[in-house]
Formats: structure tokens, sequence, C-alpha cells
DNA sequence: CCGGAGTGTTGACAACTGTAGTCGATCCGT
DNA sequence: ACGGATCGACTACAGTTGTCAACACTCCGG
């Protein structure tokens, strides 16, 4: 599905980042953007490029005498299968603390923490009231005691 | 610091993950956790246990005709670095429904969840409250009322 | 004291990464 | 139409990673 199979190496996930970011990139943009960014030569951003269209990650639709690059998979996806094998690499125990480390030092919106917050709001409600499986009750609030 | 210098591999962070949750390994535990775990061969655990020894992620002190290992950097310093890194990589914007996502999809006690409350609570004040940055009131007294 | 069992060390090797040069095709301005 | 600027394709190459097999060494039980 959406799932990757391949991997991104850490240049890879740079260059996606970029065409991220572009949204719809020209070869030249990715060049001088990554060029700047981290010193590149442009020939380096040619071959991650290439390899990220073999991944399936980026395509390439020609136009003019090259191409122009768009990202295939969600930025938001790629990432989150990208914490998914963080998380399952840490030890049982670890990752309440570290996703505090994490929301400490990221900055958030205030929408982002609003989000956040009912997400916790939730999960606390499922977890003191027994995992009742699907909680099919309709969030019409007032649980009133 | 206690940072790393060199990154961890996938195969490495298993192995490492075994370390950290015996605490102190003798090889043979090793092999066989690893064995059934990811179905390698005891001479694959052994490379991937030099590797770590050398990268400085794990300890070998001698001890009868083998060693005993032990982890040298914290399970959570190390996920938090590699979360740091994830973080490089999000498109600016996505940090936050990033961290939606994990908080949702894993599992937490009660305790982990009440102290993301309080991180958010915290966001949300300073956030609120002008970036007025270091508010370092030390008490030297008289801030004049 | 000896031999088997368990360990670490070496060596291998293919695939994947990080970086980049060279070359021929192509496009645009003049 | 021509030449310079671009661009992608191909090639290269050292270093890292994933997996192991062989071999040599040490320790314990008999």
């Amino acid at each position: 599905m959406t799932a990757d199979q391949k991997n991104l190496s850490q240049a890879e996930w740079k260059v996606m980042k970029i065409v991220w970011e572009l949204e719809k990139a020209m070869a030249r943009e990715v060049y001088s953007v990554a060029g700047e960014r981290h010193s590149w030569t442009p020939t380096t951003v040619k071959t991650l490029l290439r390899r990220l269209v073999e991944k399936g990650y980026v395509s390439a639709t020609p136009v003019g005498n090259g191409f122009v690059y768009r990202p295939l998979k969600g930025a938001l996806a790629t990432l989150e299968s990208a914490a998914d094998a963080l998380f399952t690499n840490a030890v049982a125990g670890a990752t309440g603390p570290l996703l505090a480390r994490m929301v400490e030092k990221t900055s958030l919106s205030e929408a982002d923490l609003d989000a956040l917050q009912s997400l916790i709001d939730a999960k606390k409600q499922s977890l003191k009231k027994p995992p009742e499986s699907k909680r099919a009750r309709k969030p019409d609030g007032r649980t009133r005691s």
C-alpha cells in the first residue's frame, strides 16, 4: 500500500525533504537548494534523485530537457513509518519517556498542542474504563460519573 | 558527550535492544534470544556485537572464556538522538501531526500520559504568555513589587 | 590431563550508501 | 542555425551493512 518497502538512507531523506518542500520541483531548484543546504555537487543530487525514483518515492515527469520531480509518498506517512521503525527498536517502557522528550523539544503550534491534548485525554479514558474494546459510544461527552 | 558519533544500523539496533533488555548479557543469552527473535546464526550476532563494541555502544568485560556485554549508552538517550534525527528530516509543520500519530498508536501507561499532559500544559502556557523566553526570575529578591 | 562445548577473531562477499566525474543529448537565446 | 548552459545516464569507488563460514583458543567435567 502506501507503505514503502525500500527504506530511505539519510542522504535520501534530505533530498526528499527538499522535494516535499518544493512540492513540484525542477532539477535546477533541487540542485541549488541541496547545494547550499548540504554543499552537494549537482551530480550527487542527481544520483540521489535517481535512486529515489527507483525506490518509488518520487515521480519524474519529463518536461523540456529534463523532468519535474514530484513526491509520490506523503511526507507524513513516510515519517510515520520511520517513527514506527524507531519505536520497534524501543525497549518496552521507554516509549513513554521518549515521547515526552520529543514533545518537549519540539516546537508545536497551539493547534498541535490541542490535538495532542485530546489524544491524551482519550487515551486516559480508555485506560480507566477497562479496554471495553470498541467504545462505539460516540463522544457525546458528559460521561458524568 | 553522551552523544554518539556512529549511528546504529537496523540490525545493530535489534542487538542493542536485546542487550538493553538483558542489562548484563552473556554471549550465550544474546545468541539464543537473537536466534529465536530474528533467526540469526550465532556468528551473525557475534559480528554485530563486535561492531557495537567498536562503535562504543556496549562494553565487553572479560569473564571466563568470553565476555559479559553491557550497554554503555542508555536506551533512552540513544532512542532520543535517533528521534532527533528523524525530526530533522521532518518537513516543517509535519512534526505536530507526526507526534499525534505516535502518541495515538503507542500504548502508554497512565503515568506516561500524565507526564505528557503536564508537558503540553506547560507548552501551552509558554505559547500564550509571550515568548518572553528566559524569565529566569532569580530570587535575588527585590523585584520591587 | 583431555576433549568437547562454547567463544571470540578473521575473512568473505554481495548489497546499499555517499559522493562525484564524464559524456552525450537537449534546450534557449542570439 | 549555433554555441553555451543544462540535464540525465553511466561509471566509479570507497565505506557501511547484513550474513556467515572457518578457525583458533579457553574452560569445565570427567
